[in-house]
DNA sequence: CTCTTATTGCAATTAAGTTGCAAAAGTAAA
DNA sequence: TTTACTTTTGCAACTTAATTGCAATAAGAG
């Protein structure tokens, strides 16, 4: 297995990521790390923390990639297996720490969920 | 409302999807029909379908977007909010017959729910 | 410090999806 | 069938998320 350095760049990805307490897309990432670290380095980044269990990922309902922190995950254990909602107007995106119940489908072995809730959020409510 | 015309090219292109009889991706229709019609052609046209309710769409796991057919929708009624299977070997893709079972979530309003399960197909079972 | 390996920046590339516009095809009335 | 009008299509150019190759740099072990 290949070593994983804690460097810099990866301090400072990883404080954006708790900072901003929520899910955030590649593409936010990118913008907000522009002055630090290089697009591809961002990516490659997020790719090596999620193998390392730190953070999970998932696509939104635009089709683009976003990462959020993980509670509790490690290289061998990822379980995070939770759905994700996604505001269709301001955009806000958030883990939802409930139990995905996976639906029994004959013949096939399920091996992993995803479910993407799409509405208004609180503030968008009122 | 605008007119939707049953063209030559609608034709061919719903005759491909009932052929097919399960999920085809966007980037796959194109491939086959590349000498019936153009790549714009087809996005187009999937486009007007949808919003018809003669096919419905959906995001696959590697973001690549997916058409099926409906079964009881119209341009009034959009009624496919079922789950879809994805086979991470051989790339099968299929609508599941099954209801979703859409969590609470407090203080927001979902307007829609998107489950997508992968694993592996029969075939790739055996 | 020195050596080795992982990481990074940069520019180029890939690929899905979109857009503007002129040409072609469909529809209905004359 | 012709005409007039509207929708659809092809084509080329464009946008943008994500990836790749490679040389330069930084991290860490000894
Ligand atoms: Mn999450
Ligand atoms: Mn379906
Ligand atoms: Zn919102
Ligand atoms: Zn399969």
């Amino acid at each position: 297995m290949a070593i994983v350095r804690k460097t810099k760049s990866v301090h400072t990805l990883l404080e954006v990521m708790k900072q901003a307490g929520e899910a955030l897309s590649v593409v936010d990432l990118v913008n907000r790390l522009d002055q630090e670290m290089n697009k591809t380095t961002v990516y490659r980044i997020l790719d090596r923390l999620e193998d390392e269990g730190l953070l999970h990922s998932f696509q939104g309902k635009d089709g683009l990639k976003w990462y959020a922190q993980c509670q509790d995950c490690s290289t061998e254990h990822h379980t995070d297996m939770h759905p994700h909602f996604q505001c269709v107007q301001c955009g806000k995106t958030t883990c939802l720490p409930l139990e995905v119940t996976i639906p029994k489908v004959p013949n096939v072995k399920i091996q992993s969920a995803s479910l993407l809730l799409t509405g208004l959020c609180e503030e968008c409510l009122t």
